[in-house]
DNA sequence: CACCCGTGGCA
DNA sequence: TTGCCAAGGGT
């Protein structure tokens, strides 16, 4: 299977059980695209104060210094750690407050406590030099499957590949590989296409060539391809849409949501509310409860939410455990309480009915995911799963 | 594998 | 204003 005729119209759907392992590399165009990449870098690459050196270190504070991180941003903080830790010695002795100081502002600190640590490492395991190769590159702390393929080939000009951000932009757009780059399959296959390109001399500049081209050229939103030294050989622009590659999934955030719900018994009846129309789960009875606040504790969210929905006071509170529910577009953790005292008078607000119910009465209305989740939780029979227990019962494994 | 980690630039 | 994106790594 080659990329080209792997085309779809949308990323992620059907064969699925496909995947890239057996991927065909275009060696004959990846060849193509070295000699181009290679002449353009030549004379276009950025005078960028990390190419100026060819010591490891300096290369490796650039390095993690550039993960997720621009390089306008990171020219004068590199700068400024390379004049007060000139060499891995210095920084191998000093205060992991003074490297955190340096780092301030700009974020993703853990680098500068991994880069600490790693540098300690390098001086007593590797008697103060960096290892050339990658596996061991990849023992150091903060140096991962990029940054070791980034050292190796620019600081120690191994032929190892790297991906990241810009490779599999330029890539997938030359190629159009028309996969969703949110698949491991798939980026795996980006690594076998950047250890193919990687293969010759001078793969330190080709692999910053692919990365300077994606920064400066092949950009996300839009590519100057008339600039481009791969124009005339691009997939993607010959298929007119360069900058809709590479296809990724909508990850529609999930956001995190606590809640709480509440069996309440009062002479032999339980307490169940509808939710109002529209919106989640609209005109579906559940178990009174709400949404936690940001920090909320859930015995708290609890007692403030009856209080606000149905103006009840429990006067007992007994934690019946979890469940946690997966919607769309938000992951839903439920708190599940027995209330075992109940006090006031239904004032609803918030919702649509109530009625106190008993609890086989409860089961049978209409209920969405996590209310069948608390209630069986609690040890509620529920009508309409008899089908799935009536299966299980059959010896059949749910999923 | 999903999530988290910081910040700044951009449409 | 919001969401996406940027030379990722750790858990």
């Amino acid at each position: 299977m080659t990329a080209k005729n792997s085309r779809k119209a949308d990323p992620g759907k059907g064969r699925r059980g496909r995947r890239y392992e057996e991927a065909e590399i275009p060696l004959k165009r990846l060849a193509q695209a070295r000699v181009r990449l290679l002449d353009w870098y030549d004379r276009n690459a950025r005078d960028l104060p990390w190419r100026r050196t060819r010591d490891p270190y300096a290369i490796w504070i650039s390095e993690t210094m550039l993960q997720q991180t621009r390089v306008d941003t990171v020219i004068p903080y590199y700068t400024r750690f390379l004049e007060r830790f000139p060499d891995v010695e210095s920084l191998a002795d000093a205060d992991l407050e003074e490297v955190y100081a340096l780092w301030t502002g700009l974020g993703y600190y853990s680098r500068a406590r991994n880069l600490h640590g790693a540098a300690q490492s390098v001086v007593t395991d590797w008697s103060g030099e960096l290892p050339e190769r990658v596996e061991s590159l990849r023992e150091l702390k903060g140096i991962g499957r990029y940054t070791a393929g980034a050292l190796a080939s620019i600081a120690f000009g191994r032929e190892e590949a790297l991906v990241d951000g810009n490779v599999i932009r330029v890539l997938a757009r030359f190629l159009a590989v028309r996969e969703d780059v949110g698949e491991t399959s798939v980026v795996e296959y980006f690594w076998r296409l950047a250890s193919a390109i990687v293969v010759g001399e001078r793969p330190g500049d080709l692999n910053q060539a692919l990365m300077e081209l994606g920064a400066t050229i092949c950009t996300p939103r839009s590519p100057d391809c008339e600039a481009c030294p791969l124009a005339k050989n691009c997939a993607g622009r010959a298929a007119g849409d360069p900058a809709a590659l590479p296809l990724k999934k909508k990850r529609t955030r999930v956001r995190r949501v606590e809640a709480v719900a509440a069996w309440i018994e009062r002479r032999g009846r339980v307490l169940a509310v509808r939710r109002p129309e529209g919106g989640l789960l609209g005109g579906l009875w559940e178990l009174p409860g709400g949404e936690l606040e940001a920090g909320e504790a859930p015995d708290a969210g609890l007692h403030r939410s009856l209080a606000q929905a149905l103006g009840l006071r429990l006067t007992g509170l007994e934690n019946a455990g979890e469940i946690g529910h997966l919607f769309s577009h938000r992951r839903l953790r439920l708190h599940v309480f027995r209330g075992l005292g109940v006090s006031g008078r239904v004032r609803r607000e918030g919702f649509a009915e109530h009625r106190w119910l008993t609890p086989s009465a409860l089961a049978a209305l209409p209920h969405g995911g996590p209310t069948r989740k608390a209630l069986a939780l609690l040890g509620v029979a529920d009508p309409e799963s008899h089908r799935s227990r009536l299966r299980q019962a059959c010896g059949e494994i749910q999923a």
